[in-house]
DNA sequence: ATTAGCACTCGAAAGATAAGAGTGCCAGCA
DNA sequence: TGCTGGCACTCTTATCTTTCGAGTGCTAAT
């Protein structure tokens, strides 16, 4: 790991950033010609040989141009490439589509990947995850003898819901009574709280023979559950399809099939970040087999409340990591404030709300 | 149009399905020893050559095997194929895999999508049409002085919610008088019939000066118009890759884009079924360019309440039309019968939902 | 230290050859 | 009249060879 000469540097810069526009190994003629340094062929030609010596390029035989390692990536990625300054369309484009905070985060996300693949040219990728969540106040609206809507407030501001038909006839008033012991029992508290015991409190102290407080105590439980599993998603997956290293079906295939399991997205965590704001993982740095020839870019983004998610992308280890990198890192930023607005102050949303004419807002789905 | 001898649908047949299995063009030998007639060679070359003038078949080169044209592929799906009975495990596995119809259909109709996709091995698709929806009951629920929550129940039984944060204080009468006027406005009338004077009206009588009632109504204007514009998503997209007729990168790419975008899949209508439960488009009978030479299997599946949707699946033309229809067609009874369920008689959901552990229930989203 | 020159290597593209599958047609046979 | 075996012909695909060219490493000269 001894340093580097400046020129060194600057070539090596040259030979990746040469190599990621064009997916094809640099040679020194290229070399000596557009990177800036003003030196003959044969002079770049001895230095790319002692920066392949050093493990930083590769040769893919033994007379073609030079290619990056993982270690040139990787110091490339750490000390080399420099985030590209956001043209003014891109910025604005961001704030653009990032969308309204106030038709929620799930979809605030799916806006946000959908715009990173678009802006990339890369499938994104966004995982959410979510601390364990608890009631904050829970109603139950009685519809009508056979039927009512339980509606749980969540600490984290989310509004889940569910309709429940009966098989038989309630009183609105065992409605009324059971919504007050419910309220008492399974608000404030965590999931595993709600244990067999307190439920069957419940039942008891409102006399409750039939079942109705083991439909609302289930379904406290089952979106307690599902709150606090991570949501991940991909969008522009046939992205991958136009980078010349997937033009191997198979590989695609793969990496896609990967990629659509959420639960194998859910798996990114962003374990060391470094102080930074930008993770990197290139190529056999990460754990997954199937994305062991390819790199991903996580950018961690976080949503008050101790929420936090990732939004990144992913593509062949030869991914332009400074313009992404960039991106991403806007987009997260953007992605935080929306979404630290929607949960505190209401006053953008509200707003927003009663300008537009929502009635006329159809597409888009 | 002439009437086929029925050696000659037996041939076209024979032709058909080899195809479908192989990919590759089929010749006179193999159908000899294949196809169940015991003719010769001979024999079955002359057959070809007039099934070839009659269209149902063409050659790719002079010297190749015989490959159905969309002329044939029709013929074949409309009079020839049979649909195979599902396997007692294919059946048991749909009816165990369509979930649980209380988790609602939009849940539903995402588990039936990708037990399409891994039943048949194509991308599978789904659309959901919901026709004019109406409120069926309104309420606000008060949560402190800057907060409360709306609550939707649809005439087709979903509901929907909305927690509103205020920038100012409002008293908890306020809210419950709003919430009596806007039930009696805005329940059971369309879109249409909740225009600025309505609403208007409604903020008069509750004196209503910092647009509370805006929030309400565009809320509702929101949900009723997001009902009615159709739900669509892919599930299984990397399936495509599978298909040698999707070797191509470019093709496959084409295809991938084009299905990732919902829009395009509203535009499957189910236009004319002639009575039939499944639709077949066969290559150019698509109108979309991309799904030119591509087929199309549709089944309709129907949830009460006069909502209906269609569940399909995308291929190459040399697609397993009977094996594919057989079990789309029983996916989609059983969707329809689920979702029935779910909006009518609950006593399935509700047992279901005390018999469960839902607090154990984590993983796949 | 840098450069020009040169022989060398090796992959990719182009061309040539061989192999094989399938056809169409014909003459002979029930 | 319908079926069959035989045979010449066609045309693609696979394989092998050849050629071409880009790029290297080395060396001698500046």
């Amino acid at each position: 790991m001894a340093k580097l000469s400046e020129r060194k540097k600057k070539i090596l810069t040259a030979v990746i950033e040469e190599y990621i526009a064009s997916a094809e190994p640099v040679g020194s003629k290229l070399l000596a010609e557009k990177a800036g340094l003003h030196v003959s062929s044969a002079t770049i030609r001895s230095e790319l040989s002692e920066l392949t010596a050093l493990g930083y390029l590769e040769q893919p035989h033994t007379s073609a141009g030079r290619v990056p390692t993982v270690l040139g990536y990787r110091l490339y990625v750490n000390e080399l490439m420099q985030r590209p300054d956001l043209s003014r369309e891109e910025t604005e484009r961001i704030n653009r589509s990032l969308g309204d905070p106030a038709q929620g985060q799930e979809r605030m996300l799916d806006h946000a990947g959908r715009l990173a693949a678009d802006m990339t040219d890369y499938p994104a990728l966004t995982v959410c995850s979510q601390p364990p969540d608890t009631v904050r106040r829970l109603d139950l609206i009685y519809v009508d003898a056979n039927t009512f809507i339980i509606v749980l407030l969540l600490g984290s501001g989310s509004v889940q819901n569910k309709l429940v038909h009966l098989p038989f006839s309630v009183g609105e008033e065992l409605i009324r009574k059971l919504c007050t012991v419910a309220n008492a029992n399974f608000c404030a508290v965590t999931e595993d709280d709600i244990d067999a015991e307190r439920i069957r409190a419940v039942e008891r102290s409102i006399d409750d023979r039939m079942g109705l407080t083991a439909v609302v105590a289930g379904f406290v439980l089952e979106t307690l559950s599902r709150c606090h599993c991570a949501r991940a998603a991909v969008s522009g997956g046939a992205k991958l399809l136009r980078q010349p290293e997937f033009q191997d079906p198979a590989k695609a295939h793969s990496l896609m099939d990967y990629l659509s399991d959420a639960a194998n997205l859910r798996g990114l965590s962003f374990t060391d970040g470094n102080g930074q704001d930008i993770r990197v993982l290139i190529g056999p740095e990460n754990i997954a087999e199937e994305l062991r020839d390819s790199s991903v870019i996580l950018a961690k983004y976080d949503a008050g409340d101790g929420m936090q998610g990732l939004i990144g992308v992913v593509g062949p280890t030869r991914m332009d990591y400074s313009r992404v990198a960039a991106k991403l890192s806007y987009i997260a930023a953007g992605l935080s404030r929306a979404l630290a607005d929607s949960a505190g102050a209401a006053l953008p949303g509200f707003g927003k709300l009663m300008l537009t004419e929502p009635g006329k807002r159809k597409g888009q789905g």
